[in-house]
DNA sequence: ATATATTTTTAGGTTGGTCTAAAAATATAT
DNA sequence: ATATATTTTTAGACCAACCTAAAAATATAT
């Protein structure tokens, strides 16, 4: 079965949804994560449950397939193969890759993807610490932690960004947090939630706000 | 200006068809090349004339302007230089890049192509030894001659194929034909164009269909 | 429980790119 | 030079993907 660029932008919509917010993805969130209307929305349902791509009741939300699901897995595939390439071999930075990777990921050639996921050797992760499904769609998960819920002295590596818009991305080049990096927590404040952490064996301070966007793998 | 994909297919269609034919290029030979009706090529070309891409008057063909040329040059700037990559990077056989690099063509982002660019160091020609435009649309010619036209005990180097169908380049693969090769013209028989040559030490013979499509670049 | 607000769907329209069929312009042949 | 053939354009339609505005269904508040 072969999806229009548009179709696929939509599969790929809901399956980030589900994982979220689980089955019986709305109307309105699908609108609002596309930026289109509802009622656009509701005629591409329409014809992505024909396809048997969707399973869809009127007014009950939206549901993938299975066949939906590993079809989104295989747009997210691309997407996240074409990052590690754009910023491994191309000098994009983390916050560049994602509007290139978005047309990318629409390029149809099973040949093209499997030899670039050798080429990349075989990435796990994308450069926003995402996990890279493989040819089945099956994606690897990590135990991952808000820096925001980790207790005072808990150890942990940086591995993904919940946020990840190009300010939030470009902030954490400027104070040095990258994926891998180690992370401690020294004190965390009560007050307004901020925390002091030690990376590198360099001390400082982060928001609330920034924690509650960066994930932790604790170490233990 | 920020062309469609359909408009850009039209431009470097034009494009081609000019560096053959030089100028006036007419509905029905776009039609031809882009299996399209007639109809939709006019349609296609008020467009393009609309938005200063090509000159038109009815019924006396369209050419490009210098900026649909450098616009041209750019959409084949990046088919070529996908070519490449797909070839050196990704194991693809010069048979089998063009329709691929016919979707990544698309893909707009200054920034990758330049560093595409850098990336395969700065690459002059294509797998098929076309050249490759540089960023201001220019491009090297090369004194290339038709196998067929060459003069027994002419020598030259393989620089390139005029049809670049994917079964004439399979056979010219089982032959052990590659660009950059030497060859030297042995013998031509005037009965049926057929011409026997020597590459690497061994001798064979040609048909003139095949030496109608090769290009060589005359040693002297 | 009823009224009000929100969400979703329907109905009908627009745009880009395509098509067919017919009309108009140009080219060719005798 | 006129008739015929070919090419090109026009007119009108279709489809995918979107839109607005109104109607229908569902959710919320008192």
């Amino acid at each position: 079965m072969m999806f229009s660029q548009s179709e696929e932008n939509y599969i790929k919509t809901i399956y980030h949804l589900e994982a979220d917010f689980k089955k019986g993805i709305s109307t309105n969130a699908i609108a609002k994560k596309l930026d289109t209307k509802a009622s656009s929305v509701t005629d591409m349902i329409k014809k992505l449950s024909e396809k048997d791509v969707v399973t869809y009741k009127k007014y009950q939300g939206v549901t993938l397939t299975d066949f939906g699901k590993k079809t989104a897995a295989n747009i997210v595939r691309k997407h996240r193969l074409w990052e590690v390439f754009l910023v491994d071999k191309l000098n994009f930075s983390w916050d560049e890759v994602h509007e290139v990777a978005e047309q990318l990921e629409h390029i149809k050639s099973p040949k093209l993807i499997n030899e670039l996921d050798a080429f990349l050797e075989y990435p796990k992760r994308d450069p926003h610490g995402d996990p890279i499904p493989d040819k089945e769609g099956n994606l690897q998960i990590i135990e991952k932690s808000l820096l925001s819920t980790l207790k005072e002295n808990e150890i942990g590596v940086c591995v993904g960004v919940d946020d990840s818009s190009s300010e939030f991305l470009r902030f954490l080049d400027k104070q040095g947090v990258a994926l891998g990096k180690q992370i401690k927590v020294v004190e965390k404040e009560p007050f307004d939630g901020s925390l002091v952490i030690e990376m590198e064996g360099k001390t400082l301070s982060v928001s609330n706000k920034i924690a509650s966007n960066l994930y932790i793998q604790k170490s233990r």
